[in-house]
DNA sequence: TAATAAGATTGTAATCATTACATGTTTGTA
DNA sequence: TACAAACATGTAATGATTACAATCTTATTA
C-alpha cells in the first residue's frame, strides 16, 4: 500500500500543485527514507544532490504536501517537527532511550472517544512511547 | 477523580520534592485552570499573585512535575508546550479553527498495537483533530 | 519567438519558545 | 546564628521556524 511516484503525481495534479525538481526529491527522499526524517535531515540527505537546495524550500514543500494531505507532520514533545508520507493511519512508538520512532499498525476505528458526536474528527494521531526492543 | 491539593501534596512528598510557595501556586493554577495551558498562559495568571514568578521557574517546575508524573505534556503541532493535570488517561482533541483542547474519555486499553510485544509502552497517547461544535 | 505574468527558489534576517548559566534568596539543620 | 543545600530569578544564548526581498523558472499569450 505504499504509494509510487505515480500515485503522488496524480494526487499533485489533482490538487493543481506543480511538481518542481526540488519538490519531486523532497518527495522522494521521503518516500525512500522512511524514518520519519526530520528538516535537518532531508536537507543533508539531498545536499548532494542538489547543493544549492535551500532549508525554505523544504518547509515550504513540505506546508504544501501537507496541505494537499500527502504528508503528515509527526507530533512528539521534541522541538524538531518529524514528516511521514501520509498512508493508512497508523501509531508512533518513540523510543526514550534511543530517539527512534517506529510505526506500529492499530485499528484506529476501533476507537470509540466517549463524547465526540457533535464534533467533526478530521484527524486521528496516536502516539505511544517507551523503550524499544534493541534498547531494553 | 480529579486530584485535589492534599492528594498532590502526599505525591510530592513521596518523591521527595519539596513544595514551594511557586511550586504551589504552579499547582494550583494547573488544578484551578483544566484547559491545558502554556507557560505564558500561567505566567501571565499568576503574575498579579506573585509579581517576581520568573519563567524560568515555571519551566523548571513543570519538568520537575512531569518527572515526578504529576503533569503532561500535550504534544500538538503548535510550537507552544501545553501542560495538563495527569489524571486518568483520556484523549485530546484540538479545534483547527479556535485551537481549544478539549478532552475526551477513551478506553486506551482498548487500543491494541498490532506488533510492539517486545517493546516496553510507557505512556500513549491519543490526540484528534477538527472542528468542535461552536466553530462548526 | 518574444514578452509578460505568475509561481518557485534562495539566502538572510527576524521571531519566539525554550534552555543555560550566574547570581541572589530561602529553607532546614545543627 | 551559621552553614549548606536547594530554589528562584533575570539575562543571555540557542535553535527551529518564518518573513521577506531578490532572483530564477515556467507557462501563457500575442
Amino acid at each position: 500500500m505504499k504509494p509510487t511516484f505515480e500515485d503522488i503525481k496524480q494526487q499533485l495534479k489533482a490538487k493543481n500543485i506543480s511538481l518542481s525538481y526540488q519538490r519531486l526529491k523532497i518527495l522522494e527522499y521521503l518516500i525512500e527514507n522512511r524514518c520519519h526524517p526530520t528538516v535537518e535531515m532531508i536537507f543533508a540527505g539531498l545536499h548532494d544532490e542538489i547543493p544549492t537546495l535551500s532549508k525554505t524550500t523544504i518547509y515550504n514543500t513540505l506546508r504544501i504536501l501537507e496541505e494537499a494531505g500527502l504528508v503528515k507532520e509527526i507530533t512528539t514533545e521534541d522541538k524538531e517537527a518529524r514528516y511521514d508520507i501520509a498512508t493508512e493511519t497508523h501509531g508512533h512508538f518513540k523510543c526514550e532511550s534511543c530517539g527512534t520512532i517506529f510505526d506500529f499498525s492499530v485499528d484506529i476505528d476501533s476507537i470509540i472517544p466517549g463524547d465526540l458526536s457533535r464534533f467533526v474528527i478530521k484527524d486521528k494521531n496516536i502516539y505511544f512511547k517507551g523503550l524499544c526492543p534493541r534498547c531494553l
